[in-house]
DNA sequence: ATAGGGTTAG
């Protein structure tokens, strides 16, 4: 092929016909010489022969000037185009159609319209209303395109095939799409006789599928069963129709029925399945598709490992990519980045958290997805030490990383430091939304900061976010565990959409202060409403039970549990169980029980039995159950504290001492699950917060009797408790207000009846320690024993007697 | 006379 420049002054140029036959000769060359690249070099050339044409002296007409427009408009030479548009004498439909095209196209409908508007109504046509259609109905403006098929009908143009397919399509696009919405579209095109044209059937099924109403979806059948003949198109959007619809069944049945099926279906059959938590099948799938050898891209590997992860399958999950490894990937480098971050899930997901990590930053391009996922990834773990450099380096723009990072925080004892990030996440401009408000909530409730929590729920309100489930729940929880049991209750009572979350919550509000009628009648009623309790919710009955004191009503709810919603009792659940026998002094039935149990008892049960033998004092099955512990878990300091606790009500002090031997023997340390007060010349109590153990609501009693005695003693206990340190220079420290109060109280509680406790925060309160553990003594009649660096002190009946322990 | 146009999915 000659270069064009040769070619054109061989020939004679007198009409736009030449002309066009070299443009094409130049441009269709090129095309078939190269397969990628060709833009460029066809953009030259293009502009070569218009720049001879102008030279020649010719004045093109409008045939070739739309010919030149129309090559411009898809090379992407939008302003070369637009240039021509406007120097034409004449507005010209044709050629304005070509440059709203390539607007549309380029994604910029502003322009696109603008060019659609300054076209006269005279010379408009049909073509040229559908290129406006189409291209807002690509760009997801279904309702824009809608109005433009509005405006065509009332400037009295009709209609065409075309036309209907584009607004069809851009039906899909209106939000909150409803059926008469839909048939509204669909009547015209009937009316014209397009609707068995494949295109504007392949709309109509996509139109009635994106429609959430289950006619609708008989609808698209219909469309899909009169079709007299489909394409690949119409099968797969009828299958992905059914996807969306969670019909799988469906789905699958024409998935069956398919001759040729084309590769987008298969994908869609295994992110279907995935979606819906149908692994299985999505495997199997995948399998086939490997026996046929089909070619396998980005959304399939995406798929098939986001099934691995979401099933926790690390051997199959490790086997696909390194399918993906050893095949080199079959997709472009460019889309690898989803299946990368889903390899970091899929690991994260696992537990290989150093794969995931090693996956994580080897992407380049790490998108928002990327550091979001590695971020959950340690957080799920509980490995906040990784997750804080992780949130800190990454953008931060949106609520996701800060909603996981505070729900971290929070469930790994971080309350403080989850509060000062909500404080964070407002200086840098980022809107809390309820999810956020929620661990803020369960901060404020660890950590007992009742002013504060009722403030956050003031401005949640205020917020407009009342009505937001999760926040409201977990209003409830931070009321409960501040103590403000009425207003947990005032704020169940209000919420607009009560589901078992908040049943749950309310229930164990009341279960934790000791309410335990309260809490069984609210669970009754809860049954009553048709609402469906979940393991959870019988766990926090039992509890209740137990506060109460009801040992067969707790033993009926066990039973019901099982028969009548078919849960299948935990460790957990038994583990309550035979606490509330073992509260009650039925050691004997608490046996029964374990011996019955479908599996060993495992640590909760003994320890359970162990709690249980304190109170009744049965030194012989304490050992027993002593013993167990000693054997599953021979470092667990609890465990010794229970035993040397019994031990010291019976005064055997030799025993007791024996124990602690024990201990150093082994090596156990003090584990921060389970501390105890340290009597020195200062008093270390630990911020404690088990509002889940059943002897926890006490704190809430515990606290007013110390409040009493306290200000007796001449302390200020209501506001802040400011204690001075006898020993040394007079220092002051002032413990703020109710996570402190706390603070002693839960300390305190843990000393008194063995509550398994979690710290968030060393404190030292100074002063006459020794009182207030006395008063804790006679408030509750329980005997107390604290120990110090050589002696340990027995507290009883308001006198406190040494004794030396070795 | 001629030139400008379509649907869809993970």
């Amino acid at each position: 092929m000659l270069p064009p420049s040769i070619f054109f002054t061989r020939l004679p140029v007198h009409t736009d016909i030449i002309a066009i036959a070299i443009l094409y000769a130049g441009q269709l060359q090129l095309l078939a010489s190269s397969t990628s690249r060709l833009h460029h070099s066809v953009l030259l050339r293009l502009r070569a022969l218009h720049a001879h044409i102008l030279a020649s002296g010719f004045k093109p007409g409008n045939y070739l000037l739309n010919h030149l427009i129309h090559l411009y408009s898809k090379q992407g030479d939008i302003p070369s185009a637009h240039r021509l548009v406007q120097t034409a004498p004449l507005p010209d439909a044709v050629a304005r159609t070509s440059l709203i095209n390539a607007y549309s196209n380029a994604g910029d409908l502003y322009l696109a319209r603008k060019v659609f508007e300054e076209t006269p109504v005279l010379v408009r046509d049909t073509i040229f209303y559908n290129a406006m259609i189409s291209g807002y109905s690509r760009a997801g403006k279904g309702l824009l395109a809608v109005c433009v098929f509005r405006s065509m009908l009332r400037d009295g143009f009709h209609p065409d095939d075309y036309t209907f397919t584009g607004v069809l399509s851009a039906g899909a696009y209106v939000v909150d799409l409803d059926l008469i919405q839909c048939q509204q579209l669909h009547c015209p095109a009937v009316k014209l006789g397009a609707e068995p044209l494949v295109p504007v059937s392949n709309a109509l099924i996509a139109l009635y599928s994106k429609c959430d109403s289950w006619d609708a979806g008989m609808h698209a059948r219909q469309v899909f069963d009169n079709m007299p003949e489909r394409d690949e198109l119409t099968w797969t959007t009828m299958i992905v129709g059914y996807v969306r619809e969670s019909d799988i069944f469906s789905a699958r049945q024409l998935f069956d029925e398919m001759n040729e099926r084309f590769d987008v279906v298969w994908n869609s059959m295994i992110s279907g399945y995935v979606h819906h938590g149908h692994f299985t099948e999505a495997f199997e799938i995948f399998r086939r598709m490997l026996s046929l050898k089909l070619p396998l891209d980005e959304f399939t590997y995406t798929s098939v490992l986001s099934a691995c992860a979401n099933a926790g399958l690390f051997g199959h999950g490790r086997s696909v990519h390194a399918r993906i490894i050893r095949n080199g990937p079959d997709f472009d480098p460019k889309s690898a980045l989803p299946v990368e971050n889903v390899l970091v899930a899929l690991y994260s997901r696992c537990n290989k958290m150093d794969l995931a990590r090693r996956i994580f930053d080897g992407i380049q391009m790490k998108d928002s997805v990327s550091w979001n996922t590695i971020l959950s990834g340690y957080v799920n773990l509980g490995s906040m030490d990784d997750a804080r450099p992780i949130f800190e380096s990454m953008p931060r723009n949106s609520q996701l990383p800060w909603m996981v990072m505070m729900s971290g925080l929070v469930q790994s004892g971080f309350s403080e430091e989850a509060l000062k990030l909500f404080n964070r996440m407002r200086a840098e401009n980022v809107d809390p939304c309820d999810y956020t408000y929620a661990a803020t909530f369960s901060a404020c409730g660890d950590l007992g900061a009742l002013e504060h929590g009722r403030q956050l729920h003031g401005q949640l309100i205020a917020l407009g976010y009342e009505s937001s489930n999760s926040a409201g729940n977990a209003i409830i929880t931070m009321y409960a565990k501040c103590g403000a049991i009425e207003e947990a209750h005032f704020v169940f009572l209000v919420m607009p959409n009560v589901d078992f979350v908040s049943w749950n919550s309310i229930i164990a509000a009341f279960a934790h202060h000791g309410h335990g009628i309260e809490a069984i009648n609210l669970f009754d009623m809860m049954i009553k409403e048709g609402l469906h309790p979940d393991r959870l919710t019988f766990l926090t009955v039992l509890t209740a039970c137990n506060h109460a004191g009801l040992v067969d009503e707790g033993l009926r709810y066990f039973k019901f549990m099982q028969r009548d919603y078919g849960i299948i009792p935990g460790e957990d659940h038994y583990a309550r169980l035979i606490d509330l026998l073992g509260r009650a002094g039925k050691i004997e039935e608490a046996k029964d029980v374990i011996e019955e149990m479908p599996f060993e008892a495992g640590p909760t049960i003994w320890e359970s039995v162990l709690a249980g033998c304190r109170i009744h004092k049965n030194v012989e099955f304490a050992i027993h159950a002593a013993d167990k512990l000693f054997m599953m878990i021979p470092r667990h300091h609890g465990s010794y504290v229970l035993l040397s606790n019994i031990y010291a009500s019976f005064g055997r002090w030799e025993d007791v001492a024996s124990v602690r031997k024990l201990m150093k023997d082994r090596g156990v340390k003090k584990e921060p699950g389970c501390s105890w007060i340290e009597v020195e010349n200062t008093v270390h109590v630990f911020l404690v917060n088990d509002t889940s153990h059943p002897e926890s609501h006490r704190a809430y009693i515990f606290l007013e009797v110390l409040g009493a005695k306290m200000r007796k003693l001449g302390y200020v206990p209501d506001t802040s408790f400011v204690l001075q340190d006898v020993e040394s220079e007079r220092k002051e420290y002032v413990l703020s207000t109710h996570s402190e109060k706390l603070a002693v109280a839960f300390g305190l509680l843990k000393l008194a009846v063995g509550a398994k406790v979690r710290i968030l925060k060393n404190l030292r309160i100074c002063g006459d320690c020794h009182n207030a553990i006395m008063f804790m003594s006679l408030a509750t009649g329980r005997d107390i024993v604290v120990r110090d660096a050589k002696r340990f002190h027995h507290f009883k009946d308001g006198e406190c007697s040494c004794g030396n322990f070795w």
